[in-house]
DNA sequence: GTGTTTATCGTCAAGCAGACGACTATGATC
DNA sequence: GATCATAGTCGTCTGCTTGACGATAAACAC
């Protein structure tokens, strides 16, 4: 591949973000209208451009900020923050993809504890958290009966992937705490999983397993009330990353 | 994002490919040797710029093919092909990562049979089989204790992330018998297993696991004895694609 | 035949998961 | 203040899977 401008064709690249929650038991991913052509009016992912001296996370992170005003967690600050779990997803390339040009997109994912309703550019009604379920049912009706336009672009593909991705991890891994505050109980964790999955787990068995796992919850010390009934100890994530054995997803 | 040429800067967007098989119970990539600057005469990863009207992985399919005339298996014709395995890894865009421009380069992960030697450009010198261990270390000396430069670009964190996605993908996919010929027999598998782990595996209780597991491996009727030894059945690959409960791999 | 190699079947104990009983400690309700 | 509802926590039991390993089978080399 020689060093010739000619001989290679201008992209331009984005990053795309998936940003998922847990709000009120259900997994909702941050939306934001869009403002101009094309799919002026629809819901879309919030991205932006890379920017020319920008490393592809450092985008992302930007672009994170921007929208929610949270930071990114650094994993090498050991674990007592609010920041965001962000990752990338996966690129989308599509020649179509965008009508007005060539653009790849570079899709990222983010976890983070619910949150006040964010804003876009100051303006409330131009983002939100939404159910995924509301934003991947392609021309159904959302919670207010009102019919649901499908995404735009292909980011009903990236949520997709980014939920898919969500799920799978948190069987093998502890992100399910990204979704968490800095401190959390098991019922509180337990329910993470059960929004995400969209599955009822056994408290017992799972109390069982967290607790059991080494490294993946480490006490607080304190208790809360916060979720009615007996109170609860208080966790923070334990270093462990990697949960093996897994958690297991039910079956269906 | 208002289409704005001036407003975005443009990329070059290129794919690069880790191509892994297993040849003499070794973990191989592909290699292919630069010709011009940077990094001229070192040692690289295939890959090259995608084209304007072209997918990100028809890009990489057409690199694939390019250099090793192998043809990506469709996964909608069911599994009796000599294909590889062909999936998008990740997307590498550090702005120095290549010094002459900016360039993102989508990574993807092809897993191969054991094939004759490659050939790039019709120059055999100019393309190898190499044991990612050989690869990987950096400044090291090679089988023939000839000093290896490390990989151009950043290539070795590519091949390492490649190495890494393949080690854990087989764990809980029927992946592993993308190295395999369309016809094995389940000590060949276990060989496979072997070498991209780099861990000797029990021959009693791999052969339950697999045989147990429905869907992983339907047996032709046919046997051989090119393992030496008594004859071994044959087997293609199942239609399962995900393993539950996954294959363990060895800790350490 | 004897030894070597690889494949295949079987046994046993330890560990983990799923189902579920029992008890505890709060706040809400009468 | 007794009762109820809610949520958390500790145990028990059973079945399945794994890891370690013995034993047998069928080929080839000598």
């Amino acid at each position: 591949m020689p060093y010739d401008p000619s001989a290679f064709p201008p992209f331009a690249v984005t990053v795309d973000l998936v940003v998922l929650t847990v709000r009120r038991h259900a997994l909702c991913a941050l939306a934001v209208r869009r403002g101009e052509p094309p799919f002026q009016g629809r819901w879309a992912l919030p991205g932006g451009f890379v920017r020319a001296d920008e490393d592809l996370a450092q985008a992302a992170a930007r672009e994170l900020a921007e929208e929610t005003g949270l930071r990114v967690h650094d994993p090498s600050v050991p674990a007592q923050d609010n920041g965001a779990h962000l990752e990338q997803l996966a690129t989308y390339g599509d020649p179509k993809r965008d009508p007005r040009m060539r653009v790849v997109s570079v899709a990222h994912l983010a976890l983070a504890p619910d949150l006040p309703p964010p804003r876009a550019g100051g303006d409330a009604s131009n983002a939100r958290w939404a159910p995924v379920e509301e934003l991947l049912q392609q021309g159904g009706y959302g919670r207010d009966t009102e019919p649901v336009a499908p995404l735009a672009f292909d980011h009903a593909q990236i949520l997709a992937d980014g939920v898919e991705r969500a799920r799978s991890k948190i069987e093998y891994s502890s992100l399910a705490t990204a979704f968490c505050p800095p401190e959390f109980t098991v019922g509180e964790l337990r329910r993470v999983y059960e929004a995400v999955w969209g599955v009822a787990l056994d408290p017992r068995n799972f109390h069982r397993k967290v607790t059991g796992t080494p490294g993946f919850l480490v006490p607080t010390g304190g208790t809360t009330t916060r979720q009615g009934g007996r109170p609860a100890q208080l966790f923070r994530a334990g270093g462990a990353t990697l949960l093996n054995p897994p958690m297991l997803r039910p079956e269906v």
